[in-house]
DNA sequence: CTGATAGTTAGTCGCATGCCTAACCAAAGC
DNA sequence: GCTTTGGTTAGGCATGCGACTAACTATCAG
């Protein structure tokens, strides 16, 4: 099968580890792991025009790495760690196979599969 | 601190979620976790023309997430999991800031820098 | 030596990205 | 109501990216 025009996986996928490839977008998402901010907050250490940042948010939000609001004038910002997950999954799927443990990982996305909400410390097994 | 001009390690980030951003270069860390392969190997699924592809592999190369060595004419590519893992422990980092579990990451962090070959299943808690 | 095979180099092209300024709403604050 | 304050829209500009063709090099097979 050769590239056939893309699922909507790997779309998504595309978008994130894209999203991810900016420093001041990661620098965001640090931020944002604290917990959620506004515009102007976020804006606030980067010596950065108002637009441009915009960008980089909206960029983060088609992404779906964060969702944001606005209740009056102020958009807030938070993160959204699924799509952070997806990427971090297929990581951990080309490790696996690296590794050549796929046996451990179906168990894994048979998991994943059942939305389970049980969550655990992660571990990317080093080098 | 604002934005002073990027660390290395942030460079190197920078890298490889850039690269780990396009459908085809994923597809190629995907076949490339299954073993070395040569590049035309590597190309043969692909409607593409060679230098677009051999483009991909330099961007991949220059991430650190493969590495290639030329025997003869062939050229041999194999994947390099420790920028994949640069990438995973990012975030999981983000992941485990989100969840306020700073004291666990600190130990993965540790065991990390040991450089240790255990390898764990990893498991990235879902939604 | 000749030709096929494997990869490389050079140069072009169109579109996306990241940044900016300037102008523009729209809720608060007073 | 007038002015901040917080965000948004529009438009412009330089650079980078991903793809292509064409032409070239280098090894291996016979």
């Amino acid at each position: 099968m050769p590239n056939q025009s893309q699922s909507a996986t790997n779309q998504a996928l595309d978008r994130v580890f894209h999203a991810l490839s900016d420093p001041t977008r990661r620098a965001i998402m640090s931020r944002l792991g604290q917990g959620p901010a506004s515009v102007s907050e976020l804006a606030k250490p980067f010596a950065m025009a108002m637009p441009s940042l915009l960008q980089h948010l909206q960029v983060l939000e088609e992404s779906r790495l964060i969702r944001t609001a606005k209740v009056g004038r102020v958009r807030t910002c938070e993160m959204q760690p699924v799509a952070l997950d997806a990427a971090g999954h297929w990581i951990a799927e080309q490790r696996a196979l690296w590794e050549g443990r796929l046996d451990r990982m179906e168990a894994y996305a048979k998991s994943l599969h059942k939305q389970e909400k049980k969550r655990d410390t992660k571990r990317f097994g080093k080098r």
